[in-house]
DNA sequence: ACTATAATTGAACAATTGTTCAAATATAGG
DNA sequence: CCTATATTTGAACAATTGTTCAATTATAGT
């Protein structure tokens, strides 16, 4: 018995205004899901390292101080949402940021996040 | 002991330019605080309906089809972060997005996983 | 083929997170 | 003041997440 409260709390008009122009429930998911990708503090230092030019896993293990195993969890996340890209070189891949989409977005946040809050 | 790969994989260059031109730690711990925020299905729905207009606990209820207080658990997180902000009015607290940067911020991300992943 | 190296993967464990339920504030009206 | 209502809060539990360690795949050189 869920406690969506009484009728008389409701202000009818503006739930229908909300319901009718929400957004589909499967993009918000699958937004929610890429924003969880990029709100993990390793994750988002990857990307920051890349901002200035490609680098290997190894690389980017040298960068962090953290073990390589690590870091290619993480890279696999980023690459299977589309975060950052690899092209392999004989033995190594280097990685990139995805595309300037993606480092508009982390700009922005990082944007946000400078600015002191009000109230 | 840390398998930071041997030196001869690292290239020395590649990983200096990376460590002069990073991010402050802090910052960056604070930006993936953030977007944690708004990565959660819920907390997106709840900013997705306050975009068309302020709204209660009560009515975000009725709207998500959740308890009143799962919501309210949320809206504090959102509260804390900048993302919506409550004016009291009697007995009740309508909320609404922050600001126009955490509207565009959002934008942002649902336009991301809305195009598809090319490679 | 065999060895060495770059990178990925799987299982497991610790730490974090979201919801529920019950109880506590805060505001308004009689 | 006492009751009713809107919202917040705390504790607890289930589910998810990030790292480590060990093993595996992929590529290149000899």
């Amino acid at each position: 018995m869920i406690d969506v409260c009484q009728i008389r709390c409701i202000h009818q008009d503006s739930v229908n205004r909300a319901i009718g122009g929400r957004t589909d429930d499967g993009v918000l998911e699958e937004a929610a899901r890429l924003l969880g990708v990029i709100s993990d503090p390793t994750r988002l230092k990857i990307m920051d390292a890349l901002r200035l030019g490609e680098l290997c896993v190894c690389d980017l293990a040298a960068v962090l101080g953290m073990s390589v195993s690590a870091i290619s969890h993480q890279l696999r996340l980023l690459r299977t949402s589309c975060l950052v890209r690899g092209r392999r070189d004989g033995k190594i891949i280097f990685y990139t940021i995805h595309d300037e989409h993606v480092e508009k977005l982390m700009d922005m946040a990082l944007d946000h996040c400078r600015q002191r809050c009000g109230a």
